[in-house]
DNA sequence: GACCCGATTTGATCCATGACAAAGACTCTG
DNA sequence: CAGAGTCTTTGTCATGGATCAAATCGGGTC
């Protein structure tokens, strides 16, 4: 458990330009664990006491509000730092991950994070890059719920999930990891009624294809002029 | 211009704990600029060649939408950093802050960064909590659009406008700044008519006192209770 | 194959809130 | 004080989506 393979981090941004030896001491002081599908990797309101780069799999980041709703913050792909931004300062993470496929992710005790960074300056300038791109990804997310209505809504995540986590088949690009209408409906701040109504008629004009917990995009390029169309610009 | 009064950042939070010979050598660096009500700092699509401080007064951040709407992504009080997310990898601001009232800033080019955090490594360390929290907050307005209905979202907006920037009064809780019902609408992702209703509602109730570009909060206790009571629940 | 369970689809209805319109109210200026 | 410009209030109407309800589908299990 103790002992990780540092070819498994070779490929992750955060850690790029690192010696191979580097990558052995900051394995060091990790964990590799294995979770699997369904299982949580940290839960909201829990002591942070950890953070963690996700090496394969897809684990969706969810907030609970004081009354029961969900809502799907973001999919963390691999390669992906997450658990980080309250390494420092927070004391429990403010959202839940779960893994939607088996998954393993490699952990860090929250108390190595300073001693890490000292070693490795470069480290806290990626690190903040990549919290700075959540942010503005978080803005981005505000801006589109405030001003566009959901079926513009709908086909944005479309596109970032098709971005971040898109397999290419010959139909089309197929989301790699098993969603449900549900998912999509607590990313964009509707119901899965709504997202199953808009899903079937974007089928009927060929711009995606549906399945159970699976979404293929055949057109995205369409998809993308119907996300950027302006509320009444629909005749 | 060039030379900044040292004692100018004695409570800025982000350089709190340095002695006051680290202050100026800071200042070095930094340049101070009044910025008239109404002004810019800087504008959303500019090159972003510089991170801010800001001294006094207060700035309203805002992004534009292609097709011309207006998000307010949040409003600057007095000691806090803005335009730094940028500073370490986006090219261009991602939004355009402009004064509410006559301000003054400090302002670093952004390429002084990675000298100032090598310097002093707890300035990163800090800076990434600020953002971190500012993540968060981006994350707990996604929820809110997400989940609440508009009362529930001005109510929510209006707590925080007074906690970051209340005035006390004897009356109740006033916010430091010229706010519009249009400013709150564009926090809150609606109309400023029906911020108008709202604010008219809870005036007859005793909560609020309006005004013109005024808003006094008088039972921020209340508010909180409406803020938080679950859609379904009034009677 | 029969059954069960979760996911999806589709219909019918209702309502919060956006859109449009117009009339005050306040502030500043000359 | 008149006039202009900006905010704010209030009324009416239209509608995008939520809600409620129910059927159907697809996959896995015994």
């Amino acid at each position: 458990m103790t002992s990780v393979d540092p070819s498994v981090i070779a490929d992750v941004p955060l850690f790029a330009g690192l010696s191979r030896a580097e990558h052995e001491d900051m394995l060091r002081d990790a964990k590799a664990i294995r979770v699997a599908k369904g299982r949580p990797v940290f839960a909201q309101g829990e002591a942070a006491h950890s953070f963690f780069v996700l090496v394969h799999g897809h684990l969706r980041v969810m907030k609970l509000t004081p009354d029961g709703q969900q809502v799907v913050v973001r999919f963390v792909v691999p390669g992906e730092i997450f658990g980080v931004a309250c390494a420092i300062g927070c004391k429990a993470y403010p959202a839940t991950a779960t893994a939607v496929i088996d998954s393993v992710v490699l952990v860090w005790p929250s108390a190595v994070w300073p001693e890490l960074i000292a070693r490795w300056p470069a480290l806290a300038s990626r690190a903040m890059h990549a919290i700075g791109g959540r942010l503005q990804e978080a803005h981005t997310r505000v801006v589109e719920m405030s001003t566009r209505q959901v079926e513009q809504r709908v086909a944005h995540a479309l596109l970032r999930l098709v971005q971040q986590a898109g397999r290419k088949l010959d139909k089309g690009v197929e989301i790699a990891f098993p969603i449900t209408r549900q998912d999509v409906a607590e990313m964009t701040g509707t119901t899965l009624h709504t997202v199953s109504r808009i899903l079937s008629a974007w089928e009927e004009r060929g711009l995606v294809e549906g399945g159970r917990q699976r979404i293929v995009v055949r057109e995205p390029h369409q998809l993308f002029i119907l996300a950027e169309s302006s509320p009444g610009a629909s005749s």
